[in-house]
DNA sequence: CGGACGCTTTGATTCAAATCAAAAGAGGGG
DNA sequence: CCCCTCTTTTGATTTGAATCAAAGCGTCCG
């Protein structure tokens, strides 16, 4: 099923994109020998499972690049996203052998595995490893307590811009494209999965993104790319204070 | 505002109630003798407010006896409960200076608080403490996940009736005042606390609790006292696997 | 004993989002 | 180029929970 390529990822940590922001960041020169010896590439197409909740986990990974999705589910079939991981975000948890949620690759997707017993060994004998996750672990709750407010109590029309504005303001950080306030972004989303993350229906979502666009907030240049001519006015439809939304 | 009592909680930790369970679980004599340095109680009537979001926190600390909760207010006042700590739960984040949402005594409350900065020294030379915290966070991003698949896909009956199996559950483990399947329990939270939680309205939970009470799931004993005559019934309203819900 | 205040229940009505349904784009491959 | 499929939009209707409103219950206290 799935893929066990190593065709992309340096084989050197020290080439790697996320090697100043991953659960890596931390580490000497000597620390990340022992991480190499560890680790293995693997990627994944759009669309692929990672893992299925329940199933046995045997590594934890980092997010080289693409985008994967943690995804609850109901025997009904409801479905809950429930995390959103980027280039450099963590998966797995050191000490349980089964996944928690699916994982899905959003987007095609490469991940730095670890094979988890050596990496748990390492955590106890490498403060810069454990100490780095706790404080990503810690921002992560931070996010998922975030994401509890907008699911239980904005409105569609709250959501939709609060995650319009998540990505966009993701993307003014990664990339300089911010020209005076104006700033355009591709949403690696899919209506349904949009929908999956903020507890809404996909029709819900395209009604919302319609309203938005009718009302000036965004400007659809195609399905999947939006252009949003001001920040402000976007943060202002978000429910959020106007001052903590710039400051976080 | 606060109070600084010490009339309650011990000055020696070997006597503490949470020894095993809190963030100071796997520390050795000597490390105890440390925290113990830095150690001081607080306690709280019901309804007194802990922290404010965005005000200062010079301190870290763990629930001794009582219940607190977090939440996160929107600025035209919607608020959403983001986390009910319970004895041995942890308050505060190595790290940060700010509070990042406001932490409310629901129950009177006892807490063993730590001068942030010596908490912090004594974490990055006491694996015993970081690790465990980690553990403990790794926990509860864990607990907020669920409650996200909660808000966001589940409907009012459910919700409810996993907010009374999970208080039922928690309380079976700490005494077991279990009769074959039969199970009585106090509800610490009013019924406006229970819809922050939730992300409902009060009238709302007021009218679930009715209908749990009218389909047999549960006898209103007070309006604060409740008794559920069959674990597994109650289960099944949660909308949770039947396999699963037990398991965890 | 009798108010008064905080919590809870219940009823009537409204409303935002879900559901049901259909059509319009947008690729992609043969 | 056209068909097939996947995604997205839009419309009509329903519905679950919110809102608005009022009354019931408990207990604290003068």
């Amino acid at each position: 099923m799935a893929q066990h390529d190593t065709k992309l990822g340096s084989p050197n940590c020290g080439d790697c994109p996320i090697r100043h922001r991953a659960v890596c960041a931390r580490c000497e020169t000597d620390e990340l020998k022992k991480l190499e010896e560890i680790k293995y590439y693997r990627s994944f197409q759009a669309g692929q499972t990672v893992v299925w909740s329940g199933d046995r986990m045997d590594f934890v990974a980092s997010v080289v690049s693409g985008i994967a999705s943690l995804n609850q589910t109901m025997e009904d079939g409801r479905r809950q996203m429930v995390g959103l991981l980027l280039p450099s975000d963590f998966v797995g948890r050191p000490g349980r052998g089964q996944a928690a949620y699916d994982v899905t690759a959003v987007t095609d997707l490469v991940m730095c595995c670890f094979r988890k017993r050596p990496f748990e060994e390492l955590m106890t004998t490498t403060p810069n490893i454990s100490q780095r996750l706790l404080e990503m672990t810690l921002d992560e709750l931070d996010a998922a307590r975030e994401w509890m407010l907008l699911l239980g109590r904005k409105t569609a029309r709250e959501k939709i811009s609060s995650l319009l504005a998540m990505i966009a303001r993701r993307d003014v950080s990664l990339q300089a494209r911010e020209v005076k306030n104006q700033v355009s972004i591709d949403l690696p989303l899919t209506r349904e999965q949009m929908a999956d993350y903020l507890g809404l229906t996909l029709e819900t979502v395209s009604r919302q993104m319609s309203a938005l666009k009718r009302d000036g907030v965004i400007t659809l240049d195609s399905k999947r790319r939006i252009t949003i001519p001001n920040m402000k006015t976007l943060m202002n439809e978000t429910g959020d204070d106007s001052d903590g939304g710039y400051l976080n």
